[in-house]
Parts: structure tokens; sequence; C-alpha cells
DNA sequence: TGCTTGCTTCGAGTGCACTCCAACGTCATA
DNA sequence: TATGACGTTGGAGTGCACTCGAAGCAAGCA
């Protein structure tokens, strides 16, 4: 029954971002929001093919009209797409929502699971810097002793 | 003069690790590699194709022999991959290593680079746990109360 | 000697995430 | 009203990083 309200309690979390527009007048053309989000038009049609995207609105002439709705989730889809997510497990999280509120505690675990990858590549990344830290110092300090043997 | 004591210095930098076998008999066939690295022997012959590996041993019939050295150097290899850094750029670095002990300072340029990447992507995974982070806080509240209006 | 396993090369195939094209329709402005 | 920028679609193409296949040589063992 409240599908609707789900989807918007759980797209604008957590984003206080200011919008372009304030709601009401927000009907953004998809090269706005290209420019916006740094995407471009055609992968923002691809998101919506695949299913990635909720609904986008159309004119009376069909072309799309993105929300601020649209836009946060866009920018959480972002997010999740640099933390190397496949985008399969960016569907299926869209889809659970347009399944409504019975999918809670399934979108609870898959975002529980992303996390747990986020954790575990911001600690290979650290485990990297220190090796690259070490390195660079070594580079640093033979470039005034060159035949240092062994670093 | 010295392209192998700088090779050695660089290869075999920070990485404490245990090797499987002792230096002196370290001569491995490709498919104990690929069981000690996880690379798989196609990916290995590739690397080498591309220029990725430093020169690899051959046996008398022409199969390849890997080193300790060699070991090392796959490990720094799969760190970096795990950072999202091209595989041109590992390349340039390699080739970098074979041309010799003049090339220092590009490759500490490269890897400050390289460590510059990393941190911004640390840091876009931190911003993104956070947002991961709220939406599952929502979700956990949800649970008992379903119908909050704006989590 | 035959069998299995592993190695070689080159080249083609795969999966992912876009990215672009062609052909056409729409909108805003001079 | 005309022109040019922008929008639509389905489908094909691209680039990266592998990944695999085929054909053939080599080593170890019953």
């Amino acid at each position: 029954m409240t599908e609707t309200t789900a989807s918007r309690t759980d797209l604008c979390a957590s984003a206080p971002s200011a919008h372009p527009r304030p709601d009401g007048q927000d009907r953004y053309t998809i090269s706005e929001v290209a420019a916006f989000t740094g995407l471009t038009a055609h992968t923002l049609r691809w998101y919506e093919r695949i299913g990635l995207m909720p609904h986008v609105d159309r004119s009376h002439t069909g072309q799309r009209r993105f929300s601020n709705r649209d836009l946060d989730w866009l920018a959480f889809v972002t997010k999740l797409r640099l933390t190397g997510m496949p985008v399969a497990h960016m569907v299926r999280y869209a889809e659970l929502i347009r399944e409504g509120d019975h999918t809670f505690e399934e979108r609870q675990e898959l975002l529980e699971a992303t996390r747990r990858d986020v954790r575990t590549r911001i600690a290979e990344l650290q485990d990297t810097l220190a090796v690259l830290d070490y390195k660079i110092d070594f580079y640093a300090g033979a470039r005034g002793a060159p035949e240092g043997p062994s670093a």
C-alpha cells in the first residue's frame, strides 16, 4: 500500500544535498541530468533499460523528465559503482524497492553484504597504501644513494 | 650497470612474506605459481606477453621457471590490480624497471600518482560506507515501524 | 609403449559496463 | 516557419582484462 512512501524514504535517505531545483519544479531533461551527474545520456538510458532506474516520468511527447528523487537515486548508484559493486546487484536492489515494503529485510541484507565488501576493499587498499609508502620511501632514499644493497 | 641490483631491491621491497621454497630452490612451474597466486596459468602467460613480468627464466626445454622474486612481483601487481590501476600503467612501471636505475625518478612519480589515486578511492569508499550505514540503520529501524514518513 | 599431465604458441571468445550509430521525432529561437 | 540543437528507439560496437581452445611437444610413470 505504501510503496511510494517506502521508495521515498529509501531513495531520499542520507543525502541532504541541495537539488538544482526545488521539489515541484524538478522535471530535468536527460542532458541536464547528464550534466549534474557526470553520466552520459547514453548511460542514463541504458540504466533505465536494464532496470537500474525506478520508473522515470515522461513528458506528453515521451521525453524523459527526471525528478529530484531520481537524482538522489543516481547519486547513490554512483557511490555504489565506485565500490566495484556489480551492476546486476544494484539492479536487484532496485527490483526489491519496486516490489514494495515486504522486501525490507532482503534489502537490508543486501546492503549489509555490500558494506562487508566495502570494508574488505578499504582494508585491501590500506594494505596497498603501505606497500606504496614503502616503495616510495625506498626511491626517495635511493635518489641520493642508488646502490643500497637491499632496501 | 646495476640493473639487477636495482630490480632486486625494488622487487623484493616490503614483502617479507615467506616463500614456498628458499632462494636457490626457487624454480616454480607455471601451475605452482598459479596455485600460489590464485592467477591462472593463462593469465600468467598473458602477463608475460604484454610485458607485465620481468624476464622469466626457462628450463632447458623452454618451460617457465618462476623465482621467488617473480612471486614478489606478482604479489605487488596483484595489490595494484585491486586498486583498479590499469594494466597499462603497471606495464609502464615494469618497463621503467627494465630500463635501469636512471628511471628511479619516474618510477617514484608513478607510484606517487598511484598513491594519490588509492587515497582518493579510500575516501570515496568511506563516504559510501557512511551512506550504507545510514540506510542500514533506516531499515533496521523500519523493521519495527515501517511507516516512518521521512527517515 | 602407451597414457596422463603439463607445457608451448597463436588466436579467438567471454563478460562487463558502457558507448555509439542510424533514423527519425521534438523543441526553442530567430 | 525554418533551422539546429536536443530527444527517442533498437541494436551494434568498443575496450578492458582476462579466458579458453586447438594443435603439438615433453616428462613421468605402469
